[in-house]
DNA sequence: CAACTATTCAAGCAATTACTTGAATAGATG
DNA sequence: CATCTATTCAAGTAATTGCTTGAATAGTTG
């Protein structure tokens, strides 16, 4: 091969990988593929729960979806968005680990925003598994239902962040209290722990969120709660 | 949290996150990347290397270090480069693969410039770890001399493939010959299966490259060849 | 079939990015 | 200390990207 075809090759074919790193340069569309690994959306839910309007919204998607990244179904009206593969998800969790891992200022940017996170505990995915075994916890996921009915941890109960406050008397008073909800970044978890705590419950929040916990092949569930 | 603090804090905390995606969306910085998993490089090795002018290249690599995936030692006059750890390394792999299972251009771009890749066999690392266990094969590593004795597989013998012409005689007639080089996009093994067949050896190439079986955990030596 | 709804498209504008070029910086050498 | 070397910096230019706005498209409803 002569070196100006290898050139050509070299050239062409890390502009090919190049499009997964496009897709994944705006935190605007990251923030969307953290709302995909709950559960697949319309442009307008994304729209709403990211703070976009909606055509720039669909703009992102279609970037996504130009990258293979995500996948859309029609349903009538509505386009229906999800994560296009396993490895996607996988993607985008080892991507967010480098990021927490090698950048400073993740940390930082939490610390600001969230004062009161190192006093509120959290616990492992390992640790919450270990506890399961034992049977002594409550599991308490905080997201929105429709993400909890497509997938959940396995014995988790549900009642979003949204009711918590007058669905409080379902909740035993004995056991420790884990609250998860989508990810370290969301704050639904930190929200369930503060208020359980100032109605005199032992809450701790699990460190990570759903999408992390089933891609280590932890025990999940979907549909409603039993 | 109020809402609008909530939003300030998923608008920067993803931002941050996106540092590494903006880092990863140029074919440039890839290759880059990808060069760097080999061993640690000058600016000047780089840029040529990679066909890039040095102000460029310096400017891309300032682009990675700011989003903390290199590191830079100064030594004198020289600025080396390396990988700033193995998580980038473990993403830079990943990124690639979800390119591979994704792209479908990936495949076309490889059919395009290397027509003949497919009649050139490929061997996976798991069959070169058996046919290395049975001691039937001869390893060959066909990278520069220096990125062989920054890491190779154990037991592999380096000749560069611009020196494989006239050293073809230190390599045993009657084994399978396994070259490997870079990566599954670096060309230096395809050639050397070529050469080699062409005098009459039995050559195949390695599908991956050296990044990949050391991040599988495989056998790895450093330094010269003993 | 008109009106409504969800989504996408296209264009304009501002901001960002990639490369080049020449200058600046810092270390090495004789 | 002048000269050389490797690297970085800064500014200019062209291309690309992100968001908005209004229009277009396609499906649904009454």
């Amino acid at each position: 091969m002569d070196p100006i075809a290898k050139r050509r090759f070299k050239d062409e074919i890390f502009e090919q990988f190049a499009r997964i790193g496009k897709a994944l340069s705006s935190g605007r569309r990251l923030e969307l593929l953290d709302l995909l690994a709950q559960r697949e959306f319309s442009v307008e839910e994304l729209a709403e729960a990211a703070s976009l309007s909606v055509a720039n919204c669909s703009q992102h998607l279609r970037i996504l979806h130009a990258a293979r990244l995500v996948s859309v179904q029609r349903d009538g009206l509505y386009a229906r968005y999800r994560l296009a593969g396993e490895n996607v998800l996988d993607l985008y969790l080892s991507f967010r680990r480098v990021g927490e891992e090698r950048l400073a200022e993740v940390s930082r940017v939490v610390q600001t925003y969230l004062k009161d996170r190192s006093s509120l505990q959290a616990i492992t995915n390992g640790e919450l598994l270990a506890r399961l075994k034992k049977r002594d916890v409550v599991v308490l996921d905080v997201r929105p239902e429709k993400e909890f009915r497509a997938g959940h941890i396995a014995d988790a109960r549900s009642i979003p962040m949204a009711t918590l406050q007058k669905r409080l008397k379902e909740i035993p008073r004995r056991s420790t209290v884990v609250a998860y909800c989508r990810g370290p970044y969301c704050v639904f978890a930190d929200e369930a722990v503060t208020l359980l705590r100032s109605h005199g419950y032992h809450a701790v929040r699990l460190e990570t969120g759903f999408p992390d916990w089933k891609m280590q092949g932890l025990p999940v569930a979907t549909g409603v709660q039993q």
